[in-house]
DNA sequence: TATGAACCTTCCAGTAACTGGAAGGTCAAG
DNA sequence: CTTGACCTTCCAGTTACTGGAAGGTTCATA
């Protein structure tokens, strides 16, 4: 498939895959015109790209995880070291967005906006105490 | 407190927390010999910072968040609506983390490195099938 | 009192990860 | 056979930092 229903599928702009591209993240085949050709397999790396970056990922944290896939021995220690790494890494950052989630849903239901400092949460805030 | 500890309590370098100044996201005090002095309510915006930043959300959307905690009517549903979406996004990024995550603990715990194509999330992958 | 380490300041240049636009080739429909 | 929507490369601009130079401040120790 062309770029334009690679980036469609992936949710990425083509100028972000071309991007990808540039630097060695994926490598699609070119047809006979010079348009480059995404595999099914292709488009499914750039949406874990899309999310894995949207998710605060580094580029190069999205290659060692793209690296973590493409293994195909992935028999050695270093391989599970990493993912392991990154499990933990990805478990602080879900406890973090379900904190901030409990902030900002703190904000939307229980400060009614009737103009009295009475959220708790707000005042935490202003105080500024450590969490 | 000045920048190094300030530094050190949000976890943000120095560096950026001089740049967050310049695009106006915080207004620490300054001491008579020039050097900024930040209260621990500047601290705390700082750490709330870091954290957004680190989970994906662009400077623009955090000057956003930031806005709504510092929002003193917060009784518009501007406000509200603003806030509302961003718990939508919020919870997305948490589910693509359990996504994520359930495919790395895959890799991790269930693909034993045996070096036979058994795992059905690589195979998912390289099928290129969507999830 | 001085001097050196460890801070702090501003400013300017460099990097990472895109993003926009120009100039031009390809393709399918009318 | 042209028109519009694709695609190509290339180069410049933006965002969000990051590093380093050049110099001022503070404080413990000689």
């Amino acid at each position: 498939m062309n770029i334009g229903e690679a980036s469609d599928r992936s949710g990425l702009p083509s100028k972000t895959i071309r991007y990808y591209e540039d630097i060695g993240l994926i490598r699609p085949d070119r047809g006979g015109n010079g348009y480059r050709d995404y595999a099914a397999a292709d488009v499914h790396k750039l949406r874990f790209l899309q999310r894995s970056r949207g998710l605060g990922f580094s580029v190069e944290e999205c290659r060692q995880l793209l690296a973590l896939y493409e293994d195909k021995s992935r028999a050695s220690a270093d391989v599970k070291e990493i993912a392991q790494g990154k499990l933990n890494e990805i478990d602080r950052k879900i406890r973090e967005l379900m904190e901030l989630r409990r902030t900002l849903e703190h904000l939307v239901h229980a400060c009614h906006g009737n103009g009295r400092p009475d959220c708790p949460i707000l005042e935490e805030l202003s105080d500024g105490k450590t969490v």
